[in-house]
DNA sequence: CGAAAAACTGACCGTTTGGTCAGGAGCGAT
DNA sequence: ATCGCTCCTGACCAAACGGTCAGTTTTTCG
């Protein structure tokens, strides 16, 4: 791996454990075991580095959204493939997608977290725009949420020791069944 | 309010909208319309304003978790039980809970973000050991994270203009129709 | 080889951070 | 009035931050 890579890498990594705001390039760089000056080298600003690190999930992201815009997902079948689908892209990118979604809010001095909110936007959209009723979308949005928030902290729920082909079926087939559950009555 | 209950206010709404580590004690001051010295000056320092801000939180998440331990949540009629006094604690201390469960790791320079995730590998453990086979582990395991991350985000869900109590409900009835799902057919 | 280009580094800079400190304002009790 | 106590502040500090730069090593290639 060159050493450019290597620094993507790390930074991904760090980021994810840490978080943004805690993570140096100094701590970046010694984990890819140069320097500092060399980071921003390659990188020219830690803002930059931020964005190249997160561009493969925002284009995988993007593609998912907008395809499922085309698609929709009204039909139970289309819902299946979606899940299927986004399942695939969450265990892909899930360390940017833990970046992603534990900094929800005014980091918005950092473009490419703006951009990625947007495409959550998006989807929210997606999801809320085939307006179910309110159950079925809480519904969506716990699944979807559960399973982002599941597979990037896997450590906590006893799973870790599954591999990822495992635990993408395990999680497909618990997503499907959530899906499907009955509505409970309608709230007074 | 007194203006110490002020600072510890605005300390959590600030950690919760930008994470800790982003989140600077000229910040709080600046919200809670006093100054950098008299955040210390009630605090100590930032760790303890932390540890202050999160106490309530712990406190509760501790004894659910203790009564949980003692009651089991072996049967459907308990996990129904347990999630109802669960999604109550969610919405009582959602601001800390999602300071909590966007520090994942890491952090253990933070004693009580370490404590928060002891309790939480407590709970963790005490879905695990009523072993239900993985895919209802699982399928908890994501209700309870989709759960936490939806209620926390729930601008993103278009659920935003429920009032609490009404989310509450929906929320509660949205987990036990998860919970009861039909397993699905074995994926091949 | 040797020169140009790319990769890399240590020293340094301005800014901001968490934290310290000496002291002032307000106030109830003596 | 004045002591003592709590509340509060501006000025200050060392450390660490992201970033710059002049210069050195390494690689590439005719």
């Amino acid at each position: 791996m060159s050493h450019h890579d290597d620094i993507l890498t790390q930074a991904l990594e760090r980021f994810a454990l840490q978080g943004i705001a805690a993570t140096t390039l100094q701590d970046i760089a010694k984990h890819a075991d140069t320097s500092k000056a060399n980071v921003l080298y390659h990188f020219v600003s830690k803002e930059r580095l931020i964005g190249e690190a997160l561009a493969p999930c925002l284009g995988a992201l993007e593609h998912l959204i907008t395809e499922a815009e085309a698609n929709g997902i009204g039909d139970l079948t289309a819902q299946a493939g979606f899940i299927e689908r986004f399942v695939d892209f969450l265990i892909t990118h899930r360390l940017a997608t833990h970046i992603i979604v534990s900094h929800p809010y005014s980091v918005e001095t950092i473009p490419s977290l703006k951009a990625a909110h947007e495409l959550m936007a998006r989807m929210s959209e997606l999801v809320t725009s085939h307006t179910l009723g309110e159950h079925d979308r809480l519904r969506f949005g716990v699944a979807v949420s559960g399973a982002t928030y599941a597979l990037v902290s896997a450590g906590l729920l006893g799973v870790e020791e599954l591999n990822m082909d495992d635990l993408k079926k395990l999680l497909t087939e618990v997503l499907l069944g959530m899906l499907s559950a009955p509505t409970t009555t309608k709230v007074a």
